[in-house]
RNA sequence: GUACCUGUAGCUCAGCUGGUUAGAGCGCCUGACUGUGGAUCAGGAGGUCGAGGGUUCGAAUCCCUCCAGGUACCCCA
């Protein structure tokens, strides 16, 4: 169809009853996040561009190909927001947050990566994220990983991968990174050009790398876990361990490394399970100590999630749960003449104080389009008022499922339903 | 950014190797029931066949470009 406008690219447009899906979503996160104690952060939806290539790091895609980045009108690079860490990094630190402190925030909102779309990968997508700051123990790390585990159950979700990695600290990651692109030197004709950008850059990254021959010499190359310290070990092999005692079947991939730089010791990803498309990670997080401090803040340890909305809401099987994405309306006013809507008017406004959902149709339409309109919103009353009615100072209430009906006179209509309604409650 | 597939009523789709007024189901509207819904039956509205150009006597159908969606790379949520 030739429309005049079309959404941009990679955008979606959520009408109901899809809307009510992302709601439903969204209030099972916020409900769940605030019984675990996080409380709600709103950052700006657009930041310094430096903020996140800081953060993520230059050479991640994310920074190097993906961000929406634009002037603004004096100049100023700016990006819309690719993640929501950096943002709620950067609003504690500007605040003078006391890190001494152990903070728990979650947050809804939009994310925007330059990509190119495809189903479950949009140009803008909602995420919904936790952070604990100030906690480095690795109970934090599995209370973040059960309370996104928790949320996916929540919802229905129940086929899940959750694969954990581990980093290792800071000092072993940079340690790491050395080892690495010696090992990629050493043997640089048998990598792909690719990796050899990676070695220079982030020599992580060469994980990701899905040439075949990449990955039949990286099987050889020095593992993450065999320079590690023993600390490091230990630590992973712990959360493990508290992770199997949650009853959380968990894989171990030491290929997991994540798309940003900034993370180190747990590092894990929820996909669901036999849902091969390569869309199908649910949510994704790990440990990021060194962010705060790379900000300029107090050298704090941090650990978080992020999650996307329309590919949980996507995954859910909402064939149970239809019934809490679709508005109950309770009641219907059906009339006939103007004095008969007025009348009708009122009522509804009456009715809607004491919280009824109720239907009214502003269009000069006949008792049989009304009343159909009432059966199609599976209304469980109707007013039905005409001339008559109004002649006769009554209306009539009528039982949309038995089809019985009574004149109750106007004065008494709204005591009538809501004593009904109040039992109905009960 | 690369490759392949797709784009026809509001929705899901049919339309054979180019041939006259482009179809179905669902939904919507109207009537049977002149002030009473769900079922049934009958009728109706709704399409510049994604956009633009080309080939042809003739294009939804073939060719080119663009736009959009999907899939695989890539990357992730």
């Amino acid at each position: 169809m030739a429309k005049k406008y079309a959404s941009p690219r990679g955008t979606i447009d959520f009408l109901p009853p899809e809307s009510m899906k992302l709601l439903h979503v969204e209030a099972v996160f916020r409900d769940l996040a605030e019984n675990y104690g996080y409380l709600p952060v709103r950052t700006p939806m657009f930041e310094a561009t430096e903020l996140f290539a800081h953060g993520a790091g230059e050479s991640s895609d994310i920074v190097s190909k993906e961000m929406y980045t634009f002037p603004d009108k004096k100049g100023r690079s700016m990006t819309l927001r690719p993640e929501g860490t950096p943002g709620v990094a950067r609003a504690l630190i500007q605040a003078g947050w006391n890190f001494a402190e152990q903070t728990r925030l979650y947050y809804v909102g939009s994310m925007f990566r330059y990509q190119r779309p495809q189903k479950g990968r949009y140009r803008e997508h909602t995420q919904v994220g936790v952070e604990i700051f100030g906690a480095s123990s690795v109970t934090a790390d599995v209370e973040v990983i059960s309370l996104g585990v928790n949320y996916l159950n929540a919802l229905g979700l129940e086929n899940l991968r959750i694969v954990v990695n581990s980093l290792g600290s800071v000092e072993d990651r940079t340690a790491y990174n050395e080892n690495l692109k010696k090992y990629i030197d050493q043997n640089h004709d048998e990598f792909c050009p690719d990796c050899h950008f990676r070695a220079e850059h982030n020599p992580l990254r060469v994980f990701d790398c899905k040439v075949p021959e990449c990955h039949v010499i990286l099987e050889k190359a020095p593992k993450i876990d065999e320079i590690m310290c023993e600390e490091s070990k230990v630590r992973f092999k712990i959360l493990q361990e508290m992770l199997r005692e949650e009853g959380f079947a968990i894989e171990v991939d030491n290929m997991l490394v994540r798309g940003l730089d900034y993370y180190n010791h747990t590092v894990f990803e929820i996909m669901m399970e036999g849902d091969e498309g390569q869309q199908s990670s649910l949510m994704g997080g790990g440990r990021y100590d060194g962010l705060i401090k790379l900000f300029g803040g107090p050298d704090t340890p941090a650990m978080g999630f992020g999650s996307g909305l329309e590919r949980v809401a996507e995954a859910v099987d909402w064939s149970d749960i239809a019934d809490l994405i679709k508005p109950e309306c309770d009641l219907a006013i059906v009339v006939l003449g103007d004095k008969a809507h007025a009348l009708g008017t009122t009522l509804a406004n009456l009715l809607r104080a004491a919280g009824m959902m109720v239907h009214i149709d502003h269009r000069v339409t006949s008792f049989k389009n009304q009343l159909g309109q009432a059966n199609s919103l599976n209304a469980a009353l109707a007013i039905i008022v005409g001339e008559d009615e109004i002649a006769r100072g009554v209306a009539i209430v009528k039982d949309m499922e038995s089809g019985e009906q009574e004149d109750v006179p106007v004065s008494q209509v709204v005591e009538y339903i809501l004593s009904g309604f109040e039992d109905e409650r009960e």
